[in-house]
DNA sequence: GCTTGACTTAGAGCGCGCTCAAACGTGCAG
DNA sequence: CTGCACGTTTGAGCGCGCTCTAAGTCAAGC
């Protein structure tokens, strides 16, 4: 698979797949000996997912990088990798609560009609 | 309410403030006649909140500014307003069902132990 | 052999959302 | 009067996450 192919297939362009790699969170990538061309295994498809999905849960880029830095050193990580997915998932699970929070003062809003800001100096 | 109170009540900074204000976020502050400092009514603290809430789910700051530029312009507005409230609603829902699906992966993840990911060129 | 096109690299540039620095003004307590 | 806390302004700086440019390499087709 060429960094082409993955890019199409995962929607994340051949340039922020570079930028990945250089950034410690993609390891493990191997080269057509002879053109030096990046070559992808199915594998990474769902690599590349899961840090999109990560990125849009708000993780920051360093410490995706220190997750995969892990998975790298291989399982005997697993302690620590499970502890950084199960604190990952606690943040989630509170931006979810507030989305949600908010989503259901949106529908106030929207069904309330006009001018609940009042923004004058009163007290 | 100085910008201070405000600050400490919202949990935004008062640079923050300062900037949201510059940046068209906050219009109708008005002034300590002598002093020139910033004077907040009891409604900023719920505009702030808003504006947060709308940070938190993504929108950017100068989509908050058009919405917060109809608010200015007065009551004729609403139905822009009501548009933008519904299509930031959709958005805030999408990005509720991406989280949970996350979510779901994050949990199957941390359940099932060690060594999914396989990069290795296979195919 | 020449062109085309997909890839490589190092490194610069950019938009966003703050965040802070510098210099100055106001008002009150000691 | 002095000092201090707290505010003001303009404008610069910063970290993040890409995004792109320039110059070069390689393989295949005409």
């Amino acid at each position: 698979m060429t960094i082409a192919e993955l890019a199409t297939v995962t929607g994340v362009s051949a340039h922020t797949l570079r930028y990945y790699e250089r950034a410690g969170l993609v390891p493990l990538v191997e080269r057509d000996p002879s053109s030096g061309h990046r070559r992808y295994s199915r594998g990474h498809v769902g690599w590349i997912e899961f840090l999109r999905n990560l990125r849009t849960a708000g993780m920051p880029v360093r410490e995706m990088r220190a997750y995969a830095r892990l998975v790298a050193r291989g399982d005997g990580t697993w302690p620590q990798r499970q502890a950084m997915l199960k604190a990952h998932r606690a943040h989630v699970d509170a931006m979810i609560r507030r989305l949600q929070a908010h989503r259901r003062v949106l529908d106030r809003k929207v069904r309330a009609g006009c001018a609940p800001p009042r923004l004058e100096v009163a007290d």
